[in-house]
DNA sequence: TCTGGGGTCCTAGGACCC
DNA sequence: TCTGGGGTCCTAGGACCC
């Protein structure tokens, strides 16, 4: 028996549940977004494999959406329903023997396992999982994390694939770095600067560059991701927040300093009810604020004392806003609260978006 | 065409202390 | 008159992920 990593990701999640409760939008491209009125300013969350021949993708503005599939089905986010699928996906997988489960978000998760054969296992997890929500999966199999996060791109939909140490370069070497989880628009063009592009150029760079361009820790960091190296410990130890936040974007720009104090009031309330649920209080209060073309500032205050109360957060975050000087009408605003460490700190940190850490 | 809302981590540099 | 290293705390800002 050998170690495995298996990355499971469920197919166009938030389509595929609408879907599955309203059957007649089933082969129809489905968009789901905002309160699912595309004149709004919101985004995609999912689109349907349908939808996405139109050029609909994650992260698009709605508007655009309505542009490039007018006859598109656009649906509310309805996050409970979401949450009560997504709660029994994982406990499928927790339930599948030998299995180590570490949530990603709420379609996907890490499953670590030993087999002979990982494909037939990869398989008996797709068809656990369309037993239990009658919803299809993709399976990557990696003998490392990032391997087999990767290899799932490749299987989907509804597929198995494989990455490890003996075929990595020969599937992936080949494609831009951007197909790397971990490396973005940004990353990938400070590494173009360098002329690396493919996965093998980055995978031959040497370590002292990478540093020089990126740091320390994050350089090295970069040049394992080329390579597929990286941790194969699937940790399921529960996730424990670092802060809450709340934002909104708003339809109509906000233009008076009264509005912005009475919707950092509100954000702020918000975030009060969420640290007060955990029992744990702000330490730091950062505010976002977009202005109304596009530009966009987090500014950070630590409070003389730590505390739940929503005014202490709103009177900070209104005094950040207050030092930028800026009275150009407000697109967006957001609160978001650091809380202080529960004792003992976070034993063992459970980062989404880490990078460069060992 | 005009950009959501929820997060995490890394780097750099200034201030201050010994 | 000019300036060492090392450490901590803090903020600004960048980048990435789902």
């Amino acid at each position: 028996m050998t170690a495995w990593v298996l990355h499971v990701d469920m197919d166009q999640f938030l389509a595929a549940v609408e879907i599955q409760r309203r059957p007649e939008l089933a082969g129809k491209p489905v968009v789901v977004g905002g309160r699912g009125d595309p004149t709004e300013r919101a985004v995609v969350s999912t689109a349907s494999y349908e939808a996405r021949e139109f050029g609909i993708r994650s992260g698009m503005p709605l508007k655009i959406a309505v542009k490039r599939c007018p006859d598109a089905i656009f649906l509310p986010v309805d996050f409970p329903v979401y949450e009560a699928v997504s709660a029994r996906v994982m406990q499928t997988l927790r339930d599948f023997p030998g299995a180590v489960v570490e949530v990603l978000g709420w379609d996907e998760a890490f499953v670590g396992l030993q087999a002979d054969d990982p494909v037939a296992t990869a398989r008996a997890v797709q068809a656990a999982v369309l037993d239990a929500t009658g919803l299809d999966c993709s399976v990557g199999i990696g003998d490392t994390k990032v391997r087999a996060k990767v290899a799932t791109d490749l299987g989907k939909p509804r597929g198995v694939f494989q990455l490890t140490r003996d075929n990595w370069l020969d599937v992936m070497g080949e494609r831009p770095v951007k197909a790397l989880w971990g490396i973005g628009t940004q990353t990938a063009k400070r590494l173009e600067t360098h002329d690396i592009r493919t996965v093998n150029d980055l995978a031959a760079a040497p370590d002292d560059l990478l540093a020089a361009e990126f740091g320390p820790n994050t350089g090295p960091h970069i040049g394992r991701l080329g390579r597929g190296a990286g941790s194969a410990v699937v940790d399921d130890t529960p996730w424990v927040a670092r802060a809450h936040g709340r934002e909104t974007t708003y339809q109509q720009d906000l233009v008076t300093q009264d509005e912005i104090r009475t919707a950092l009031g509100e954000l702020a309330t918000q975030v009060e009810s969420d640290i007060r649920a955990e029992g744990r209080q702000c330490q730091r209060v950062h505010l976002k604020i977009r202005f109304a073309p596009f530009f966009t500032f987090t500014r950070v205050r630590k409070l003389p004392e730590p505390t739940f109360a929503a005014e202490a957060i709103a009177d900070t975050a209104f005094a950040l806003y207050r030092g930028l000087s800026d009275d150009r009408p407000v697109r967006l605003l957001g609160v978001r609260a650091e809380m202080v460490p529960p004792p003992g700190g976070y034993d063992a940190p459970r980062t989404h978006g880490r990078r460069g850490a060992p």
